[in-house]
DNA sequence: CAGTGTAGGAGAGTGGCACTATCCAACTAT
DNA sequence: ATAGTTGGATAGTGCCACTCTCCTACACTG
């Protein structure tokens, strides 16, 4: 298929598919002649993954670049690969450790750690992951603007996770192949964000409801 | 204090508060002369919400003026308070009605929240707030890319943060008067989300390594 | 095979947004 | 007195995800 099929098929314009590929982030198809090219299934599929990182997930593009690499990256192992690419995931800044709230934050996330026996030790907390930093920080920010979050206010959300975690790894490995379930796993953190957030809020609304009565 | 001093202890350049005096997300202080001004402790907390709300929640500044605008007004009950400054909370797209997937991701949308118990009728759903909208659009997102998001998929999700309300609203709770409770309710809303989003990928690549090893 | 239209590559341009730099008149501290 | 500071107004900056323009090389049509 040509370019102006591929924007047809995906609903995103060719000006923007020339950019994607500009970007790297998408592979360039195969040279038909100087000026033609042909794009397969493949870029179709690529193009939509493309689409929900920067749209659903507002990912930038310079880390989706990074995320897709690791994806196609066949000098990894799957195990890798996964890591690679969740770790490219955007987060926001790592934990201001010249800020003294940043140690008791810290303190309180490894608490909760702890508790929930996740990540044992300190070096697999960092290793593992931007995800620890981005919980700091986040820690740091409630407790500066003087709202609680002590290990018990955590806790519930932690346990929360735990099943949801469960259910997201039970859907990656319905997928057959290695390559699948990286994608798939990559593909579901991010997509799945949204509908977290969503079901949230609703959440929140109908116990509201349930507290204080409708108006 | 003067604006010097606000921007000290918030750590906000006084550009930045100059900004969002502009802008109205921070009344203006009490004129001492013709060019200097008071503010005070009410100033430094609305400050550090707002940068809560724009930094930490990545709200566009519109929206951070429209929900300070809720929590303010006086016209307002607390519930409907509530209502209006969550409801300018961001939210996606709405669902596009011309794509067919539409109807069937609003299909299932309803069979989780049946199942659920939420919302018993459409009314309430789309009357309660954007996030039944958000929900929609983000399932038409996960079909398209040929992810499953059924309602067995999704029951997890629900049961999950079902549990989260629960402790959110034990944690509004807590608050002495409806205002407080409001702007509590607010900011907790958005600033958990951060918590919540991280403490997923922390429990994900936990459960990840519990069924696939290490490496 | 001429004519007309389209494909696709490259680079510059656009628009939105959250700031930020500059200027200036009025004030404060010494 | 005078040097520095304050706060308001305005214009500018930097980033980023596109998007527009131009141009050449093709591909169909008669």
């Amino acid at each position: 298929m040509r370019l102006a099929e591929l924007s047809a098929r995906s609903g995103v314009s060719t000006a923007t598919i020339k950019y994607y590929l500009r970007e790297g982030l998408l592979h360039p198809g195969r040279r038909v002649t100087a000026t033609q090219a042909e794009y397969d299934e493949e870029h179709l599929r690529r193009l939509r993954l493309v689409r929900a990182m920067i749209q659903v997930g507002r990912i930038p593009v310079n880390s989706a670049r990074e995320v897709l690499a690791a994806l196609g990256d066949d000098e990894l192992g799957p195990g890798e690969r996964l890591g690679t690419a969740v770790w490219a995931l955007p987060h926001g800044p790592a934990p201001d450790e010249a800020d003294p709230a940043t140690e008791s934050a810290r303190h309180t996330a490894d608490a909760l750690l702890d508790r929930m026996g996740w990540a044992r030790d300190k070096a697999e907390r960092t290793e593992r992951g931007p995800a620890y930093g981005m919980l700091v920080t986040a820690i740091v920010t409630l407790t500066r603007l003087g709202y609680p979050c002590a290990v018990d206010d955590l806790a519930p959300y932690a346990r929360a996770v735990e099943q949801i975690a469960v259910s997201d790894l039970d859907v990656v490995e319905r997928y057959a192949t290695p390559d699948e379930q990286v994608e798939a796993a990559v593909a579901l953190t991010v997509l799945y964000e949204p509908v977290l957030l969503s079901l949230r809020r609703l959440a929140e609304a109908e116990e509201s409801i349930r507290r204080f009565g409708g108006a």
